[in-house]
DNA sequence: CTCAGTGCAAAGGATTTGCATGCCG
DNA sequence: CGGCATGCAAATCCTTTGCACTGAG
């Protein structure tokens, strides 16, 4: 899963350009709104709401921000995550950014970003690929998410 | 086809014993519906939608059925899983059950369980454990997923 | 120029809540 | 018996959709 050198987060313009090609390659356009919304997230660093997303994107409509949600995650630009039967979160997809894990906390449910050592990453991908092929399950993505309380709500 | 992965379950009247227990301790009544749900849950090796649930429980109302769930979620007796904006899936807690992850079909949106090597799962419970000290988090749970497309759906 | 994107308002759909009645304790 | 659980129906709230207009290509 390499193809992106290692580790860092791509430049602003590079990014914006990643994004206007898988536009134009699903044969979507690229617009004001769009780049906005792909900003803001890579700005972020951690998954935002609907309305946190309206607050940081001037004059954007609700219906709007769905929509054009919605297209960024059919042409794989962002992720949806859906914790409680609140708000969805927003975050630009994997391959965008780096593999990383939630830590959501169930008081306040806000959700930040942290990483494993790569060696248990590996052991995992390996483990969860014998679990789902003994199932003849095809294996998409993988989540591990760590719930409990964050330090301001303690 | 989907095994109920390794070890086994509590006893029927054991499981409605603990049951009754934790509801009691939170000042909550043991009703018929209550156990009928708690029951249906603990038959199913899979976590089960709220319609599910009504279909396996003759003549239990929605609200009924949401509002018990919401009281035995709270009381620690069942979990909720939300995967998409669609109806919310409940199981059983884990300590009512044992540790286990899950594979969610993107296409049908179906959950099964499977468990990984108990090996794994401690080093995976010390690197999160490391991950969470160093950012003032407190634990309650993790939860690893699996997301891809069932046999069914393949 | 043309068709997709946008905003506004109304519709949808899962979950929640108010109220009168029945049952647990 | 008293208070909580239950059913039914109305209310909420997030998200989606219809329609007329503006802008990307």
């Amino acid at each position: 899963m390499s193809g992106t050198a290692g580790g860092r987060r791509r430049a602003r313009t590079e990014l914006d350009d990643v994004v206007a090609q898988r536009l134009r390659g699903a044969g979507q356009r690229v617009t004001a709104a769009r780049t906005a919304l792909v900003d803001v997230l890579a700005r972020a660093k951690r998954p935002l709401t609907i309305p946190e997303l309206q607050r940081r994107s001037p004059g954007l409509a609700t219906s709007s921000a769905y929509r054009n949600l919605g297209v960024l995650e059919e042409v794989g630009v962002v992720h949806r995550i859906v914790t409680n039967g609140d708000h969805a979160r927003y975050e630009l997809a994997e391959d965008l950014t780096e593999h990383h894990h939630h830590l959501i906390c169930s008081v306040c449910g806000s959700v930040s970003d942290f990483t494993v050592a790569p060696k248990l990453e590996r052991d995992l991908a390996v483990a969860l690929a014998q679990a789902a092929h003994a199932r003849d399950f095809r294996i998409q993505a993988h989540r591990l998410d760590l719930v409990g309380v964050c330090a301001g709500c303690a």
